[in-house]
Order: structure tokens, then sequence, then C-alpha cells
DNA sequence: CATGAATGAGGCTTCATTCAT
DNA sequence: GATGAATGAAGCCTCATTCAT
């Protein structure tokens, strides 16, 4: 029921500063070519080549590409949900929470394109980790839903089933407007999603 | 307007019943493996096993292993189209359709797991075709939706916003309790979805 | 002394006009793509595809790769040799027999590409048809070269020598010209190699 | 004017000695058994036999098999072309400079059979680098022998045609008798050939 | 902490050839 | 005579990882 994820922090084997900044550029490097060409298109020599570092380099900070890779996963996590925690947190109607909720998220998105299609390939490269993400984020989302429809602010459905919905809708919005178009959600898009996501697809009366 | 995969159909170097049967093999042994382990943990030799030929047999029908990826996706495309086709047809309210709709397709997914995983994954192995995949399907979509919002059935919204919301939200519930859970979508989530998906999350007067 | 080469007659397995027909569509498809690609980057499939017959009809017509390209070496031996005999049958001066014994072998060269890189490519591909080939070649050239020594219209040099020089003045001249440049020797560089080859390369009270 | 050749240096991935080493190793081997059994009938795991390295090795060094092949020829053209330059400078007649370039060019393929068989091959494996050797070298001695001619010393004839003139003969008769008998080309042949080169084949008066 | 040489298993693909029809 | 399916050996190359320095 709780986040299974206690255990999911990002290890960090660096122990100097100086190795603290090896770390960050082999990260970034990382990011960079997992999200350009995949993992499995992406070869740890190019990665270290990108960071600038000797390929031995690399297992001097994580035990494998696999590693790298989960720990970006793990980042994301946890930045993408503090992110819209905060970008939340003072906001009273669920209402306007997840129309905040959906700018941060699709802000956060395009900045990111990387880091986010590298979680979508998680489901590939490993299952573990990519269902933790998910089930996470669900709790997450879950929660707020929740609470929102015992103040009677929202139809009372399976929270579950909803925030798989909601996730739905944003990730495939996201790929189709943000990844590909490059551009961010254009604003007519994201009112009739939102007005969706409110009320539904059925005209009322019709 | 018209969908521009006309040139994406299946390639077929089978001359002879015989050679026929042998593709068949192939196929059907790639999507069962592609399915199980995914494009890049999959190799030929074991596509070949599994189909009981040699492995330079592959080769006299496909051109490369991202080749059968590629007809995979082709089929599951034309495959499922028509069978959504087939069982609204004659179907009149959208509402219905729709209804039938996601019962048509959660259907598929369940008794296709292994195609359906192979179209996820298609974005990371070949993006040509997996963008083709979406736009062909959404434009299907589409127009079903149109129609009912000129017969004053839906909303006024973004046809294709509206479209690539729904295919996010089937994604997203097939994945959850289909591939993850293995069994078909629960009644009270379906039930959940579709009044998620007609009316919206807001409660009404909330 | 005399040519080795008795048992090197092109080998003919057709035994109806039909076959003849097929195997020379085979003969001339391989000419064409051997000395475009090279031996080795020439494959069965490729010249039964351009001959425009099933792959297993080029076993019927020859016994292996190798096979065929043995018989267009020898083919293009009698050919060459045939023509030149043909062109200075009657001319009296070995003077003028060399001019338009050069004349004879680069207008055949330009017409015939391919065969000419063929017979080149022979070293590298069964060297004992290549040294056949420049064997009897020499020997033929030998002996007009030998009977005009006796004429006293040579200088007395060794003709084995001799034919080689000539030989190898032949091969680059058309290489450079007709095979690089793709046409037909100009007209001056003839004229100084010819004079070359009668009068060598010191200028008389040089 | 000047070499195009500029570009051509022979690429070097060791970074340190122990590297230079085994990639000296590598070259060593392919430069054996390229020469013995030509390009196309060498495989990257024997050089690596004999080499006495691992498969992966190669690829540290070159990055395919038809790499090593052009280093291989860069290689002989900056070396052949030294040794020539050592041998004839200081030496003031050309007609001494061509019989020095003759004993330096035969003991070289003697010495080189292998080195020399591979420039040889390279018209089927790599044409590009194939033109570029004899055109860099029939540019240098294109030099030699203007100068010659306005010195008085030799015939005024067109410099490229006599350069692949004599390119010619050498090329044969190091083939004759070097390549085919495995000696030195013996002192009749040599005087004979140059005689040729000298006079011409024509007797005077004749 | 960093380097880069070395490894070797394993993957994809080609292709000459055979054979049943 | 002709077809085309099938074979399987063999080749080239990649790459995650280890290790000595």
């Amino acid at each position: 029921m709780s986040t299974s994820g206690n255990k999911l922090e990002p290890v960090n084997k660096a122990k100097t500063p100086k190795g603290e900044l090896t770390r960050q550029k082999l990260l970034e490097a990382a990011e960079e070519i997992f999200g350009d060409k995949g993992f499995y298109n992406t070869s740890v020599v190019e990665i270290t080549q990108r960071a600038g570092v000797a390929q031995g380099t690399f297992y001097v900070y994580f035990s494998s590409k696999h590693e790298v890779f989960r720990q970006l996963v793990i980042m994301l996590n946890h930045t993408i949900r503090r992110e819209i925690q905060q970008a939340i947190s003072g906001v009273k109607s669920r209402r306007e929470q997840e129309i905040i909720g959906y700018q941060t998220f699709f802000n956060f998105v395009l900045n990111h394109k990387n880091l986010y299609k590298i979680v979508l390939e998680a489901q590939w490269v490993d299952d573990e980790i990519y269902r933790w993400y998910f089930k996470t984020f669900a709790e997450g989302y879950m929660q707020g839903l929740t609470e929102a429809m015992k103040q009677g602010e929202l139809r009372n459905l399976d929270p579950e089933c909803l925030a798989y919905c909601l996730m739905g809708i944003t990730i495939e919005i996201g790929k189709r407007w943000i990844l590909w178009e490059g551009k961010e959600v254009p604003q007519n898009i994201l009112n009739d999603m939102t007005e969706f996501v409110f009320h539904g697809m059925l005209k009322p009366g019709g």
C-alpha cells in the first residue's frame, strides 16, 4: 500500500567533489543519449565519450548500463512529483489543482523531453522500475483524488481507475504535441482536454 | 485526409504455399518472442528455432529483424481496426459504439497481448511505423467522433485531442489491468472508466 | 612452349536451343555484374536475377560461381586473340602490325570494359587461369616478335621480356584512359605511346 | 599540382606504447595474410589469430577490414616513394636515375611481395585508394620525367603517358619474374628491359 | 580517481549450394 | 529444363565489462 520504493534512492558512489562532478557529467550524457536514441541503441562508450571521460570511468560510478538507466528513472520520479506537489500546494480546489498539475507536468515534459522518453522506455528495459514508477505516481495521484471525492468535488469513481485514465490522457497528449511536434501543447488543445476531463465527452441533453 | 498508410502493406516474399507456410511460422514465432522479451532481447536465431527452420530461412522471407517487426505492426493495425469496425457497424448511437469499441479493444488486447506489446514497443524500434500506427488509428477514430459531434451527441471538442485522450485512457487501463494483471478489465473498472469518459470527473453541483 | 591451354575450352552443358539461350543470358549477366562490382561482390542470386531465371537454374549450366568466371576468361582469351590475329593478318611490317594491334586491343577494351576487368581480377580469383591467360597471350605475342627480330626489323631482345613490357604498357594505358576516363585513348597519347615503344624515351644525342 | 593525398595519412588509434605494439602486430598479420590469400579470402579472425589477440581487439584499432587494407596501401605508397627518392637523390642523369629506380623498385617488391600484391588488389577492394595510389605515384614520376625532358635528356612525350608506360612495364616484369618465379629479375631481363625503355624496340635502320 | 587496452560472447546477415517438385 | 525453398557455415562487427597501470 505504501510506496514500496524506500529502497529506491539513487545510489551515489562518488566520494569527492571531483568524483561527484564526473558522476554528474555521466548522468547528463546518459540522459541525453538515452533520450535521443533509446537505451538499446546507446552504448556505454558513447556515454563516456559525450561525458569526456574514459570507458573505465563509467564503472567507477555505475555498476552497469542498466544501473544508470534505473537511477535516471528514479531521479525523474522524485523530481516530477516534487515539482507537481510544490505547484499545487496551497491550491484548494481539486479543479484548479488539476489544471495546475497539467501545466506543471507538460512544462516538465517540454523541458525534459529526454528524461520523459526514458521513463516511457523503461517498460522495455526494466519492467520492475517501470511499474514502480507508475505505481508510486498513481498512488500520489490517488490520494489527491480520494480526498476530493470525500469533499464531494469529484464523482465517486475507483481512484486507481481514474488515476490511470488521467495519466493515460497526459501521456498521449504530451506525446502527440510535445514529443512529436516539439512544442508546448496548444492552448485550445489544453482547454478541450481539460473540458473533457472535467465534463466528459457526452453533450448534456445530446 | 485519407489514411497515408496505403503503401504500408505487409510484404510477402513467399511464392508457393509451402513458402507461405514457413513465412507464417516465422511470423508467429516472432510475435510470440518479441512480445515476451521485447525486440532488443530477441535474436533472430531464437525466432528461427521456435519456427523450426534454419537461420538462413529467416532471410528468405524478411530482409531484416526490423522488417518482421514492421510487418507485425502493420498487420496489427489492419486487424484491430477491422475488428472494431465490424463490431460497431450497425450500432447507431456513438455512446454505444464507444462501449462496444472498448470491449472489442480490450478483448483484442487480452487475446493478443504479445502483438499489443509489440506496437507499444515500436516507439523505440521504428518510430516511423509507430507514428504511422497512431496516426491512422487516430484518423479512423476522429471520423467517428466528428460525426457524432455533428449529430449533437458529443461536445464540440477538437477531434484529434479527444481521440488521443481516449486512446491514452484505453492504453493505460489496458496496460494496468490486462498486461499487468494478466486478466480482463474488471467490470467495475470498465464502468467507472466509461462513466468518466462520458461525464468527466467533476461531480455535478460539486 | 606450346599453348598449355588445350584443356581450356569453355564447357557447355546446354543441350537444347532453349537451354543455350538460358546459358547465354547467364553468361551475359555474369559478365556485366562481375565487371561492375567484381567477383567477390557479386552473388549468384544477383546473376540469376539479372538473367531473369531462378537460382537453381544457374547450377544447371555452371558447376560453381568460379566456373562461370573461368569460362568468361577463357572466352575472352579466344576472342581477343582472334580479333587481333584477324586485324593484323596480311599486314607485313611488324611496325604496322603493332600499331594495328594496339588499336584493335584498345577498341576491344573499350567495347568490353567488363570482360577486360574480369581478366585483370582473375589474379585474385583463380590464379591458375590468370597465368594461363597471360602465358598464352604472351606466347602468341612472342611468336610475332621473334619473327620480326629474325627479319631484322626489331632489336634482338628477350622476346618474353619484350612481350611483357608491351603488355604492361597496353594494360596501364588502357586502364588509365579507357577504364578510368571511360573514353577511347586520345590520339596524342596513342602517338606518344607508339613513339616510345618504337624509339624509347632517350632523346637521340640527348 | 601538389599530391592530392594530404588527407591520406594512416589513422592511428593507439594511445599508449602498449597499444601501438598491438596495432603493429595486427598490421603485420594483415599484411601477411592479405598478401597470401587476398583480401576477400582473409578473415578478420585469421588476422587476430596470427597477431595473437582477441577478435574484438582488431576493432580497437581499425574500424573495419577495409580500413586496415587502406592503411596498408597508404603506408606502402609512402614507403616506396621515399625509398626511391632516397635512392636516386644525388644522381644526376635521368638515365641513371631510371636504372637505379628500377633496381630499387624491384628490390622493394622482392622484399615486400605481400604489400605489393595488396596494392594491386586494391583495384578490386577500394578503387578510390587504388587510383589515389597510382595518381600520386604517377605525379612524382612525371615530375622527374618532365625535368629530364626540359634538360633535353628525354624525348618530348606526354609525361603522364610516359609515366604510365613505365609503370606498366615494371608492374608486368615484376609480376612475371618476381611474383611468379619468386626470385629477383634476372640480369639479362633487366638489361633488355632497360634497353627497350631507353631505345625502343625498332632496330635502327631495320 | 581515472585511464584505455583487451576481451570474447553473441548478434545480424550473406551466400554458395542442394534438392524436391 | 526450370523453379524456388531451404540450408548452415562462416563472416563482420558490437559492446558490456574487466583489469592492470
